[in-house]
DNA sequence: GTATATGCAAAGGGTTTGCACGGTT
DNA sequence: AACCGTGCAAACCCTTTGCATATAC
């Protein structure tokens, strides 16, 4: 039998290649992965491997539900592997730490976001911005920015 | 007496120029507006007036807590004056529509984040995405990205 | 054999930066 | 007079796209 993500992708009529088993991979590897730290992981193993392939095949990936993605700074967003557990990213504005806490946490506000709007909401789509229990602490006009990852 | 605007600059040690007055005056009247908005506004009175002034004056107006930023799509960052009601965005993944709804529809589960993470959220800061009641009941695979604005 | 995927290079949107000039204090 | 703020142009990051070639089916 093959794998289940080749099942995945051949259902929904797209081909089976090596670039897709690779991206893939690294997703499920990494964890936390932005499109350039995938293809860093990729050229592990393929080193002709192209950038915008790695754009096109996450495309892809998440179109037959194997991979989600998620925002966490201004920059490029972060993919995982679905059997991931669904999180919420908390980011700190000060120093820029990323907690990572169960999305069910927001079962109440979403929960209330559905029976008083109509809304299905993706909770773990978009990071939820603040301050860190440390940084609350800290002095108001400390510079920011500490640890820009 | 001096505007409050001109004392929260100065109190912080900026300036009063004619280009942080107009780019408030525009995000005041506005109500919601990315860079490029603000920047034509302010230009239906000053045509001199550079987006990298636009940017740099909302960052300094940020600063001083005369305005706000909240990101919506993936595109540009929406400005608000902080005098707007606080409110949170929800945006549909499918029509794109956007609804505000009151910052205190998120009180639960801000007040959890606090209580078990000790995390303090701006809850405004960031987009909730999913799906609008309308685009909920729609078949599957319709063609998302009805209204790309 | 035919349609789809890929690599490459170029373009795109949004934002930031270096620098010289001009305006505020 | 000193410094801050501005305009301009170039650079920047992340992402998308057009096209010719290669590959899965």
């Amino acid at each position: 039998m093959a794998e289940a993500w080749e099942q995945r992708l051949r259902e929904h009529g797209f081909r089976i290649t090596p670039q897709r088993q690779l991206v893939l991979e690294a997703v499920e590897y990494l964890r936390h992965g932005t499109p350039e730290e995938i293809l860093a992981e990729v050229q592990r193993t393929a080193t002709g491997v192209n950038l915008s392939t790695v754009y096109r095949t996450l495309e892809v990936l998440e179109d037959v539900g194997l991979v989600t993605h998620a925002h966490i700074g201004h920059g490029a967003p972060t993919y995982h592997a679905v059997d991931e557990e669904l999180h919420i990213h908390l980011v700190c504005d000060r120093c820029r730490k990323v907690l990572s806490v169960p999305a069910d946490t927001a079962l109440t506000f979403t929960t209330s976001l559905a029976k008083d709007f109509g809304f299905a909401t993706d909770i773990a789509h978009v990071s939820v911005h603040g301050l860190c229990s440390n940084c609350q602490s800290l002095p108001r006009d400390v510079p920011a920015e500490i640890d820009h990852h």
